[in-house]
DNA sequence: TTGTATGCGTTATCAC
DNA sequence: GTGATAACGCATACAA
């Protein structure tokens, strides 16, 4: 027979159970140190809540403590690789560590205020969000509507908020000076036509400096199209892996030879891309022990004890035989 | 000058502002059609509550109300590639158009009990998971704590729970029958030795049928060592693009022409796999339309109405010229 | 050592 | 039309 219409077990349930006060039950399920309970009276709560299969209501808890310990993370629009999926998976190890309940919220969720207004609704004790779905007024209401710590993640610092910078710039230059230093001198960067990575692109394109930019949609006929703009050019900064084995292939095609008469330099270290042959040298992102330091940002800012941002990554040329 | 002890505005706060008692305040935020407010007092509470930044406490609403309007998503641990990572964009924008909120939790969150008893503090309406991560105790649980909806997904259907089948074996069947009719007789397929990813690979061999099991790491080294066992084989399933390009790559190197000597057939249709040469036949997966079907269900399960799980995806054969 | 009482922000039932 | 008022489940100051 099932229990359909029953209400959820509350704490004055198990209270009643174990014929205790509700008090005492709140004491025992959240280990309170200053009021010291019976081993006994502690054992009976105990068993009475497993019985009825009690489970806080974090609602009610939050309302009453004024924190729910939820970190939320909007997820950007930017889709994103392993990398991002491993960091994003270190955060929630990280935090579930300390207590906090992490959360993603609305792959593409409207930026701005209205986004704003969802998000606070949960009255989350922290927000982790990519800048450019923040406005001064949305930081605003997030902290009205006491949000301890909003922090960004952005390719450049942003006044509104503090900021987990994802310095594309560095990747940029590491390509090109690893490509100087083969002597190739006619350097070209490949920025991509699509939305989302475009600016990730222009900022890895002014990282590399000097050189001619190429914009190449993800797709073999845009990479047909770009071909003669190569024609004088030694050696390719190709935005990242994907691109990079576009742009090989294509190349390959047109009886080009890597890294021959062109050096090609991917970026993200992507494991597909070690199929390439000639092998695609690559600049590789380091995220670990970057979520650790995140979380103790965080749990600084949530405390109120101002704090710097940490880096998100270190960057590394990965040397293979396609330079 | 920051207002930084603040606390949050309530629809208290509301009312003093605009002149009128709080339960005004909350029929008029809620647009209750049963109490007619007067357009004036309306605007009145509209325009306190935008000056004061006023955004509803999710868990005091769901505290008195009794649903949190959340759906659950706990993310598999598979690692997934666009496929799913679009049906979850669609899932969210469907939910969202019904005023549901979903969210996302855990990537790697600990199954069964444990897991469930996080998931069920935040009182969600519904929850889908994959189903390894239930038990029939966790189930017990999360109904318990009055999630209307416990949804699985699985490759096949479970006891437990109702389940969105991802039905993996059609996709080993439509690989096969196309080998069959391309007239290869010596079959193999490829099987995934990675944790996640080798059970699915096994249901794709069952769909596949008669043919030659080969368990591979995604892994050069390992493809190597798998080459003598292609020395009779004419026709083979790579389990999904991925696999079928890190064979290629092999076979490429190994001087075995395809699809002279074998033809290969991928799954997903990943954008990536496109740059192949030659281009590589696949099994494609068409989730459009899913997301909605599968809130329609979730709808009908909250309301307590009995339904169907819809299927998760139609499968296509598309060749290209691996096979 | 445990119980009583209160209020967190909200919705909803009832008078007015 | 609008305003008191109660209750949702919980944590905690204080009384016993």
């Amino acid at each position: 027979m099932e229990t359909m219409t029953a209400r959820p077990p509350t704490s004055s349930d198990v209270a009643r159970l174990a014929g205790v006060s509700q008090a005492t039950v709140s004491y025992v399920l959240n280990n309170r140190a200053d009021s010291r309970v019976t081993e006994e009276t502690r054992a009976k709560v105990l068993s009475a809540a497993e019985k009825l299969g009690y489970v806080r209501h974090a609602g009610a808890r939050s309302l009453k403590t004024g924190n729910s310990g939820l970190v939320l993370l909007p997820l950007s629009d930017v889709p994103f690789g392993p990398l991002a999926t491993r960091f994003i998976e270190d955060l929630d190890h990280e935090l579930t560590a300390l207590g906090y309940t992490m959360i993603t919220y609305g792959a593409r969720q409207a930026r701005g205020m209205a986004a704003a207004r969802a998000w606070a609704e949960l009255r989350p004790a922290a927000i982790i969000v990519d800048t450019v779905k923040l406005t001064s007024a949305s930081v605003g209401l997030l902290r009205k509507a006491g949000v301890k710590a909003v922090v960004g993640i952005s390719p450049k610092p942003s006044t509104l908020v503090p900021t987990l910078v994802a310095d594309q710039t560095e990747i940029g230059a590491l390509a090109a000076r690893h490509l100087r230093s083969q002597g190739r001198r006619k350097l070209a960067v490949i920025v991509p036509r699509e939305d989302g990575l475009r600016d990730i692109g222009l900022d890895r394109r002014e990282g590399f400096g000097a050189g001619l930019q190429i914009d190449l949609a993800f797709d073999p006929a845009s990479a047909q199209e770009v071909l003669p703009l190569l024609r004088d050019i030694d050696g390719v900064f190709a935005y990242n892996d994907e691109y990079a084995m576009l742009l090989m292939s294509t190349l390959a095609d047109a009886g080009i030879r890597v890294p021959d008469d062109i050096a090609i330099v991917g970026a993200d270290d992507l494991p597909l891309a070690r199929l390439l042959r000639p092998q695609l040298t690559t600049v590789a992102l380091d995220i670990s022990g970057t979520a650790a330091a995140v979380v103790t940002f965080l749990a600084s800012l949530i405390d109120g004890t101002p704090a710097t941002p940490p880096r998100l990554w270190t960057t590394h040329l990965i040397e293979r035989s396609s330079t």
